[in-house]
DNA sequence: AAGTGACAAATTTTGCATTAATTGTCAATT
DNA sequence: AATTGACAATTAATGCAAAATTTGTCACTT
């Protein structure tokens, strides 16, 4: 096994994505992801180490072997597959914090639902959830602190807009738009806890995130 | 080791204190106290498994055979002393909710805090409060959940109060009192993730409580 | 170049024996 | 009656060797 990836090399692959002139051919990004989606489904079934690079191999009707052109090895496809699913909500949040034609309070529940639902199907629903979460904080603990910092930021940005907007009032709530936005994304987080399944956490959310809003509308107000 | 402690049980033990005229000794009483507060103290430092009746008993300068007098053996001491946090806990917090001269949304505020901030303290900071935590689902299950079960109805009764003296509207608000209760204590129990000291989470508390708690008062006003 | 079989090294698992620690229960003591 | 020391029994920790699995690499095929 390879030593624990660092910050620098996180930071390094999330960005890379990003940049435009890739010279690496379309059907080795295809597999790239082949693997990774055979590698998340799974690490989820069978737990990250009960899940051998043999059984990703077999799993794809590839050879072993070839894995390691790809990955150098199984902690760095855990940490892709992280990254990628991170990622992803991440973009699905942005998307729905932007969406024109809902108000503000319908914006912010979609945000929340796309950041943590993925998270409350993947990580909390699989009998092997917990295993998973330590390998998080062991190999990807920065990930999912980067990720939950931008998702914080993001947020924070929209509750300022709407504050200009007057759509909400922070000045009489006497909370910043960043505390408003850590709190929401970690209550958010809490609803979670013994729902026993996705909906039950979608209508809590759905309410917290209507209430709250509407506080943000007027806490001063007795 | 003794069976699980079954569901029966605790409902028994939890009442007992309740009822009237016990003939046990005064010193008894004094005694099983002590022997709760030191093997606390304990599992704390140590967790639980690492806790051994011999070190609980040498802590007190007494024999490890006469906590054989006071209790049947570890899980049973483990229990009571997880059921004691609880009753008081509930106890503050029924205290805070009841308490005139605080406005509803204090009074909410610092029974949320009552509620959580013992496990703040001793199951997040504590270096063995993972494991711990294990053995509270393992053991004491029942307790845990009981104990969320009888808080939240007692807030749902003081939202419903409120609501009946018009402090807040639930109506307008679109969530029952029910609904509401469970929203909050999930959602601070979701602020304790990654507080670094007591402080953090009390103010993340706050904040919660003031704005949701202002949304209750109108939250269909756009 | 992309993919594979096969190989040596490293890691995990298993079984078993030994030692140490912990438990729950006495009869005996204060 | 409360407490204890001491005892048998269970359970946990330790060590270690053999077997099995998994890993990462390379020369070789297609």
């Amino acid at each position: 096994m390879s030593k624990n990836t660092n910050a620098r090399d996180i930071t390094a692959k999330i960005s890379a994505g990003k940049m435009g002139a890739t010279k690496i051919s379309v059907t080795k990004d295809k597999k790239r992801q082949a693997i990774l989606d055979a590698s998340n489904q799974q690490f989820r079934k069978y737990g990250y180490k009960k899940t051998s690079m043999d059984d990703i191999a077999k799993h794809l009707g590839i050879s072993r072997a070839s894995l390691y052109s790809y990955f150098t090895d199984k902690d760095d496809i855990f940490c892709e597959v992280t990254i990628q699913i991170h990622e992803e909500a991440l973009a699905a949040a942005e998307v729905c914090l932007g969406s024109t034609g809902h108000d503000f309070s319908t914006r912010v529940k979609n945000a929340l639902l796309a950041r943590h639902s993925p998270f409350q199907e993947a990580v909390i629903q699989s009998a092997h959830g917990s295993e998973l979460f330590d390998e998080y904080s062991r190999l990807c603990g920065d990930i999912v602190a980067m990720s939950n910092d931008r998702f914080q930021t993001q947020l924070a940005l929209a509750i300022k807009a709407a504050a200009k907007a007057e759509e909400i009032n922070l000045k009489t709530s006497g909370v910043s738009a960043i505390a408003a936005a850590e709190i929401l994304n970690l209550s958010t987080a809490g609803l979670k806890h013994g729902a026993p399944d996705l909906k039950t956490f979608e209508n809590r959310t759905k309410k917290l995130v209507k209430v709250f809003i509407a506080g943000l509308r007027n806490s001063n107000k007795v």
